[in-house]
Parts: C-alpha cells; structure tokens; sequence
DNA sequence: ATGTTGACGGTTG
DNA sequence: TCAACCGCCAACA
C-alpha cells in the first residue's frame, strides 16, 4: 500500500537536501541532518529514506537520489538484506562511485574521493524556504 | 499525552 | 580492533 499523505516538514527537508547531492557523490545521514539545522537527528534521516519505499510510485518522491546517503564512514546501511545493500552498492557504481566490498561482506563507500561537500547555510535556507505549504 | 521505533553516530570495555 | 552500549529525536500508534 503506497503512502499518499504528503511526508511531514521533517521529511520534506531531508527529500529536498537528498535531491541536491550531485551524481557520483555522497553524503551521510548525520551532514544531511545538520545542514537542514537538526543536528543529531541522524536517525530520523535514515528514517525518512526507508520511509521512501511507500512511495516509489509517487512521481514527487520516485526521484530522490537515497542510494547517496551512506553511514559517516561511507558503510551502506540499508536495511532490508544482502540483497538491498549490494543494489544501492550497484546503483552507487553506475554513477562512478567507488565502493569496496569489506571482510564481513558489507559493501563501504570511498568516501575520501567522494564525500559531496554539502550546501552553505544561505543555500540551504533558499532551498528550504517555503517548503511545507507545497506538496 | 505517552511509549515505541529506527537505512545513526559516538563511546566504551 | 571490534562488538556492545547508549543517547539521540521526529514520526507514528
């Protein structure tokens, strides 16, 4: 059953900053919360990304780039199997990322060559501004 | 209003 | 080093 209520402000924000990490770059889940001003709330990003799987059929929120947001240490974190982690992996890959396969068989990002140097503050605030009152 | 749930991240032993 | 804890805080029941 896809979820059709409009995502709380919360997730509109982080939707929109995930929307904003260029192909073949990363980001993690606690920069993502601090550039839109909820420092620590990483977890409620993670969050919101799982929250997309409801709405994969929803063409606002289809486009949302979560393969590119990796834990702060470039580890794929998805849950839902070996299978969901070696998809974002692939999906990472096609847009030039490099991802290593570590010992236990999880897949990490290079994040050295490919952490996204994020949005100023005032950029943010542009493209935050007037959220909520929008789909 | 209150308790539970996490696609986190930092600390501890 | 590495697993186990534990604080975090918005959403949701």
């Amino acid at each position: 059953m896809p979820d059709r209520k409009p995502p709380a402000l919360f997730y509109q924000k982080v939707y929109a900053l995930v929307r904003r990490i260029p192909a073949g770059q990363v980001t993690s889940y606690g920069r993502v919360a601090e550039m839109i001003g909820h420092q620590g709330a990483a977890r409620q990003v993670g969050y919101a990304m799982s929250a997309l799987k409801n709405r994969q059929d929803d063409p606002d929120y289809a486009d949302v780039p979560w393969q590119r947001v990796v834990g702060h240490n470039g580890e794929i974190r998805i849950k839902g199997g070996a299978h969901s982690r070696s998809y974002q992996a692939e999906l990472l890959q096609q847009e030039g990322v490099t991802v290593r396969q570590a010992a236990d068989g999880g897949f990490v990002v290079e994040v050295e060559t490919h952490m996204w140097e994020g949005l100023l503050p005032h950029e943010v605030d542009r493209l935050l501004a007037g959220l909520s009152s929008g789909r």
